[in-house]
DNA sequence: GAAATATTATGAACAGTGTTCAGTAAAATT
DNA sequence: AATTTTACTGAACACTGTTCATAATATTTC
């Protein structure tokens, strides 16, 4: 016996696999990916150890939950998005909306993009590994229709995309982990470190705008 | 007793520090970074476990040095490139070099970009991080020069390194992490994936070129 | 040379991890 | 009420990083 056998039963009784993620996911964001060792979920949902096991085949499978949870909720970012007419604003919200992401959920963030252990996972299932191209499509729409009007015309929609992607990406990765902070002099508060990340974007917004015709 | 005791005392005597060195950098980029333990490395050297305390303190500080060499390797990648007299072509080789630099050391690449831990030993040591400042500096003084030939004037130095590094940071952990290959159309071979990341990599130089005023 | 000392290496152990499995408690069905 | 099905768990296995008293080896002193 664990504890509090009573109380629980009646709390939840078929979610408990919702409940199981949920608890992975606050003591993911609360101690870090590595550091969230199955006996802790366990403990955090009262329940032995090997129930998890009753509900997820791994921990693989907890973090691919978790990964494709996350996605979602950044395609769900974009989505907000979607009243914007001018696709070249859509196209900026987009890059804040991206940013603001990574920042408020950095070890999400880190499991979406920085591990590889998740897509090893989706590799095998033959998944549709949905969430993640459709992303990118969006990505991809944004894009033409930006060159739609004008907008770096001269370039190929996909390429364009992944200079795109890239630097986002690049950017929320030094961001998170704790590259820039360690590169720009002034290793002040996180608060001007967010700021320098703007100014960042900025920069890249204008670079793109120049290549309007 | 573990085995092989004569022989080996002949073949190395004090630079067993080294030794364990190569042996981990071999198993981590044999087996990647997390599956690479302590008593794998003994094994590899032909040393009890324990004795690799003697000469590192922690797994992270093997880890560290690595990540120090690493950097020292990729600097070395940019020295090289020095002749170049023209500062955007010097620029665009250090692309190359970057991803060249990613590429051949996928593992080596993600130890040093991709995980904190190292980041958080440099910054509790109050070691002076030197690679790292002295790669970016590099970036900026070129970035500098290519602004006195009027190339993206108008934008801060810092702002314009910054946005460079990050792209290029993110296609290459695209690239090492599978998100690439993943995202791409043609799940084909390694080989078109190079090929579309120089595809990328050069539109990013085309953009950058017409920064040009 | 032998004895005392300093260096270097190790086996065993500790606390932690993911995971499995025989066995138990509870619920559902007959 | 007896039986089957489901839900759960404690204990164990093989692994991890790490420590420490002990043993083997070099080095120095007499």
């Amino acid at each position: 016996m664990h504890m509090g056998v009573a109380e629980r039963k009646e709390r939840h009784k078929e979610d408990l696999k919702r409940e199981i993620l949920d608890a992975a996911k606050l003591l993911f964001t609360e101690k870090g990916l590595e550091a969230t060792s199955i006996r802790a979920i366990a403990e955090k949902i009262e329940y032995s150890p090997a129930t998890i096991y009753l509900y997820y085949k791994d921990k693989n499978e907890i973090v691919h939950a978790l990964h494709s949870e996350g996605f979602k909720l950044l395609v769900s970012h974009f989505e907000v998005l979607n009243h914007i007419s001018h696709p070249f604003e859509r196209l900026k919200g987009m890059g804040r909306a991206y940013i603001q992401f990574a920042l408020q959920n950095p070890d999400i963030y880190k499991l979406i993009f920085n591990m590889e252990e998740p897509l090893k996972h989706v590799a095998n299932c033959f998944e549709e590994w949905d969430e993640g191209d459709r992303a990118f499509d969006i990505l991809l729409k944004t894009v033409g229709e930006c060159q739609k009007l004008d907008y770096f015309k001269d370039f190929a929609t996909e390429q364009v995309s992944f200079v795109i992607w890239s630097t986002m990406h690049g950017l929320c990765t030094l961001r998170t982990t704790g590259h820039l902070s360690h590169v720009a002099a002034a290793k002040a508060s996180d608060q001007d470190l967010d700021q320098l990340m703007s100014s960042i974007f900025e920069t890249f917004v204008i670079i793109l705008e120049k290549l309007k015709t």
